[in-house]
DNA sequence: AGGTTAGATAACCAAGTGGTTAGGTACGAG
DNA sequence: CTCGTACCTAACCACTTGGTTATCTAACCT
């Protein structure tokens, strides 16, 4: 699996956005992690591989825990992606795009 | 599963992105759509079952056709979420970001 | 009417996912 | 040393996914 795919699919579970978006107050342990969840710990740790093997995070050694950090480097490319679509969303931008090939065709 | 999460789900795919991106070249048939691959149609069938489910295309009828279009709404909600992490990858906003909370706190 | 083409549906299969419970490891505290 | 805590792995389960082949419908063209 390539990288983007696999950020888009790690992306795909609500919990596992959520446990980004906790990260992003900083770095938690699995247990503080797994706290607003109704889900055994386990599964959390399932959801925390996947967001390792995905590069979204980081994850240490402190004595019996381990503390997990955000990585949002794939995030970048994920924004990347998804703006070059913003044409196709984007009225203004599509307005400005259509005057660039414009002007490309005129120079010819 | 929640508009954000089938969206992610649909593009978790190459062949799906791929598709996606031969669709801003204009609307297409199915058989156009599979073309590039080497899967059967059915397998195409489900691939834009899932994105017409995320409503990433709309499909018309032309006679014994059924041209799929892009539709990047759902990409607008993808590049709003990511650009909410932008601080965490980008260095410069993250130093105007701390700017900005250093300001907040002299405020109080 | 008959044949061809575009496409969908159905049934199936192997592999993956999200969850569980049970049991194991590593560390700190008493 | 023993106990509790934090976390992981293993085994299992139901469901989903991405693919297949076979079969069907719908439209066009002779």
């Amino acid at each position: 699996m390539d990288q983007l795919s696999a950020t888009f699919a790690a992306l795909a579970d609500p919990t596992r956005r959520a446990i980004l978006a906790r990260l992003t107050e900083g770095p938690a342990t699995v247990k503080e992690l797994s706290e607003p969840f109704d889900i055994s710990g386990p599964a959390i740790s399932k959801h925390l591989r996947v967001l390792e093997k995905a590069g979204l995070i980081t994850r240490g050694r402190e004595a019996q825990w381990r503390p997990c950090q955000l990585d949002a480097t794939p995030l970048k490319e994920v924004a990347v992606w998804a703006e070059n679509y913003r044409r196709f969303w984007d009225a203004s931008y599509a307005r400005l795009d259509a005057l660039l090939t414009e002007m490309k065709e005129t120079d010819k």
